[in-house]
DNA sequence: AAAATATGAAACCATTTGGTTTCACTTTAG
DNA sequence: CTAAAGTGAAACCAAATGGTTTCATATTTT
């Protein structure tokens, strides 16, 4: 019955440098492992662990040619984090916002500042 | 002389959900680690490492109030992440590019089409 | 049919990670 | 001055991570 969640998701699949270079060599054509492997420091089966920690966190995908196994890019999971980043932009981009939050939170009194927030309500952006 | 690196990028950085939460719970206002830690059911120590880290990463900024020290939210690292980003876009934005990097990666002939890509030179988005 | 190619799974391993508890230090409050 | 509050550093730990080597299996090639 519960749904199998992937043991990855796509903020983990992308910390690792290896896997990020990955995605890029994959959004140039899809590939299969062996030739993928050719441009890393690494086994082949290291290569295939990264990818099949890309492809839990749904990030590539394959498809069977022949004997070969060949991977693209699917970049569609990437949004989440593109939804994700959406939030913090407004601390860069609009200056306004910025300084008003930085005003209120150094004019408010010492005790009970903190506890009057409504904090930690697991919301869109919070993960 | 060699520039101490920081040990932890802002992709690893934000691999964590904790370490998400985190800059969730600070984009409110500055708060001491104390109070933070109210907020997640680890230790005070605990908090306080993935704060380091943040840190480490540039994603928050602390000052010395008294006995306490406050932390803040950082978001200008959270560019880097938003340029990254802005590569792999194109994927899902423009159909029209997305259709024919398949299109041209399908047409080719077996062999010999990997060699010819100019992969894998450390640019802008590959990290 | 036999040899070569392509790949995943398994068993191992060293290091990193995320937590904990304990201790020392600094700054405020009585 | 003494006690309490706020923190970071250190020592420890179990589990996760990133690699490796070896082995089994499926598909081509000759």
């Amino acid at each position: 019955m519960a749904a199998p969640q992937p043991k990855y998701d796509v903020f983990q699949a992308i910390a690792d440098p290896t896997r990020r270079q990955l995605l890029s060599l994959l959004s140039e054509q899809e590939m299969p492992v062996t030739v993928i492997s050719d441009h890393f420091p690494m086994s082949r089966t290291a290569v295939s662990k990264h990818l099949r920690i890309l492809a839990e966190a749904g990030l590539v995908k394959d498809r069977k040619v022949g004997r070969e196994t060949r991977y693209r890019l699917e970049s569609e999971p990437l949004q989440e984090l593109k939804r994700w980043l959406s939030y913090y932009e407004r601390f860069w981009d609009n200056k306004l916002s910025m300084l008003k939050h930085y005003v209120e939170s150094d004019s408010t009194e010492e005790a009970e500042r903190y506890g009057k927030l409504e904090v930690m309500k697991p919301s869109h952006h919070n993960e």
